[in-house]
DNA sequence: CAAATTTTTGACCGGTTGGACAAACGTTAG
DNA sequence: CTAACGTTTGTCCAACCGGTCAAAAATTTG
């Protein structure tokens, strides 16, 4: 009698072959993006067979539904530690030293986010619209406070928010075009330490504070 | 008897209605990328019937494949401008007004470029170790002339550029997420005079040269 | 005009895809 | 052991999709 409508109340295997499932769709649909992805892609990937996938996750749309809710939770993550306790050229430096870290380290969940954004983000706008855009009003807030008190130069923070994504993201979404302009010489491993490098100039320079 | 191997000879039908369908295929390809999109939507877009549609372009992906060819030569256009003649950061600043007019004007062209890079560029790779690279090499040679002879700080030109082509392009890929959090007042098309406004101060001040 | 050529369409086809289903298989508790 | 429950799979289906084809309609050419 387990009604799942409270709580999901999972057996040991459901749980463990949800992760499996998960894991392989990220793969799956960072790779091909959602239309793009058969659930015989995913199965295959996950190691079970379509209709033993289906048991788990009853429609398509459910997994990348359980993807996009943890995706954003972690994305958001270094975000939510900048704060306004330390010293705030220190604290943007190391925003942008995390995000481009995740840039490197989880690209699949990027290009995923990626994708979803660009097709108008149909499944997740109502998350974009709601906690994401209090996170950033939030922050926006605090850089504010920043710039009023002469430690960064005035400027749009909404904007050097955007700036700060685009630029570190690119290293995960355009990977391609990157390690194909870099050559096989610099676009190595060693390409997000000059990346690293040149954003950290970039910002801290173009928000040293006009004297 | 008409051969079309040496030159395609069109009648006028056939020039206009495949620029008509191309127009259709850019609106459906850059907001539910390639194999999101079927022949029938493209079809549809264009005012005809898919056999008719068929009879101009073989193959879904002829379409595409014509698509990508004249994106990137109208998407390189603006650094093909870029050259050592005028004053090194009047250079950068057209360069980068130029980028972020293009993101405002050809949204769309945007997209479709950026759901071809992030599935892996599979259909136009060949294009960009080759014309992309050689460009981007070409202006790198530029700017590092401008470094050593202290016109803009010492930093790395390509990483330079990605950032340039980064925030830029986010304001045509990620309209969606700019748009959201931003909110109703501030973004209306007021945005894209925000973002000049950030930019140039960004870059401006994050490539003063040194005293 | 009439013949030749180009354009348009309805009907159709084979392959793929998301998903349903019942039956088989495995596991656990009494 | 056996009944109950959880897991897995083979089979099937309807919808969709890229593309073909023959024949009709429109246009161009002589």
């Amino acid at each position: 009698m387990s009604m799942e409508a409270t709580s999901p109340r999972r057996t040991r295997i459901q749980q463990e072959k949800r992760e499996v499932i998960l894991e392989a769709a990220l793969e799956v649909f960072s790779a091909n993006g959602f239309r793009g992805s058969t659930i015989d892609q995913i199965a295959d990937a996950a190691g079970m067979s379509k209709p033993n996938l289906l048991y788990y996750f009853r429609r398509k749309e459910d997994i990348h539904e359980t993807l996009m809710q943890r995706l954003l939770d972690t994305w958001l993550a270094p975000l939510r530690e900048l704060d306004d306790i330390g010293d705030p050229m220190t604290e943007l430096r190391s925003y942008i030293r995390r995000k481009l870290e995740m840039a490197r380290d989880f690209p699949r969940e990027s290009r995923l986010f990626a994708n979803e954004i660009l097709q108008g983000a149909p499944r997740i706008i109502s998350m974009i619209e709601g906690e994401l855009k209090s996170l950033v009003d939030e922050k926006a807030e605090i850089m504010n406070g920043w710039m009023r008190a002469g430690k960064i130069a005035r400027t749009d923070p909404y904007h050097l928010i955007f700036s700060i994504w685009a630029t570190t993201q690119h290293y995960a979404d355009f990977d391609v075009q990157v390690r194909a302009v870099l050559g096989p010489d610099r676009g190595g491993e060693g390409r997000f330490e000059d990346a690293a490098r040149f954003l950290e100039q970039l910002f801290v320079e173009g928000l040293r504070p006009k004297g």
